[in-house]
DNA sequence: ACAGTAACCTGTTTGC
DNA sequence: TGCAAACAGGTTACTG
């Protein structure tokens, strides 16, 4: 589910119910996420100075560190009167007077973290690439990572250590707008295509954004409604379907151990 | 350094 | 209808 949009809209719907509030309790139901839950209780009164996501981890900022989460791939937060009654697949909890911010995560390969330090410098996120929609993110820098290497070019934006924030989803739906196969090799790219394609995964991630991300099964904004971006996708999960552009059956294949959809005749 | 694979978990869909 | 296999938005850890 969550890729950046995801992440970005839950960050945008939580924000203005938490910033600046003081936490009055914290609940842990389910320890075993990703990595364990470490113990919360400090949080206990203060205040939340900064909500901040950096690649698909949302950073709620306090005086004395940070809270990382992660809602990898079937979480979600949603913000809720402090008395709702939790599911089997609600593991977590911050209460923040009579409302809670409260992650739901069936798979479980979600995260809850805690850092003294700044959160740039943790390990999880001091060896990340750069945002997709800031400037370090241009044509230049893309080529000269696609030199690097010859994996797909989709194996590539997808890498966390090139860009972050690029998952199935929008990887599939960038190179269909880019007109490139997800398949070519990276390094076998001009450094025009390349550089369109740094325009095609802006162009994609900010629309998503726009949309409140994409919703296929679970994904949830804060108060619950969906992310209307799945109406846009042009060829995610449409094997088999018509081109949108040319008519061209879809076709889809393996690609480092993700499906990958593409249309044969617009990507090569 | 790089590339490929398995692993973490559960729910839903697909195929026999 | 029932059951097992395959598959799903992410990322790390391990292997060669």
């Amino acid at each position: 589910m969550p890729e950046l949009p995801e992440v970005e809209t839950t960050r945008r719907g939580i924000e203005p119910h938490i910033l600046g509030k003081a936490v009055s309790g914290v609940v842990v139901r389910q320890p075993k996420l990703r990595w364990p839950v470490p113990p919360l209780h400090h949080l206990n009164g203060q205040r939340v100075r900064m909500l901040e996501r950096r690649a698909k981890y949302l950073l709620i900022g306090f005086k004395h560190g940070t809270l990382i989460l992660h809602l990898g791939m079937s979480g979600s937060l949603r913000v809720l009167p402090g008395d709702t009654p939790a599911g089997k697949h609600d593991h977590f909890d911050l209460q923040f007077g009579r409302q809670c911010l409260r992650l739901h995560d069936p798979r479980r390969f979600g995260a809850v973290l805690w850092t003294n330090r700044p959160p740039g410098e943790h390990e999880l996120i001091t060896h990340l690439g750069p945002e997709p929609l800031s400037d370090a993110f241009d044509p230049d820098y893309l080529y000269q990572q696609a030199q690097r290497r010859k994996v797909p070019i989709k194996q590539l934006v997808m890498d966390g250590k090139v860009v972050v924030g690029v998952g199935n989803i929008y990887a599939t739906e960038s190179l269909f707008l880019a007109g490139i196969n997800p398949v070519r090799a990276c390094n076998r790219i001009s450094r025009k295509r390349i550089g369109n394609l740094v325009g095609c995964i802006r162009q994609v991630l900010a629309r998503a954004i726009e949309q409140g991300g994409t919703t296929l099964r679970d994904f949830q904004r804060e108060d619950g409604r969906p992310g209307y971006f799945q109406q846009e996708l042009r060829v995610y999960g449409r094997e088999g379907e018509t081109c949108p552009v040319c008519g061209t059956a879809i076709r889809a294949r393996q690609i480092g151990q993700r499906t990958s959809a593409w249309c044969p005749h617009c990507q090569h």
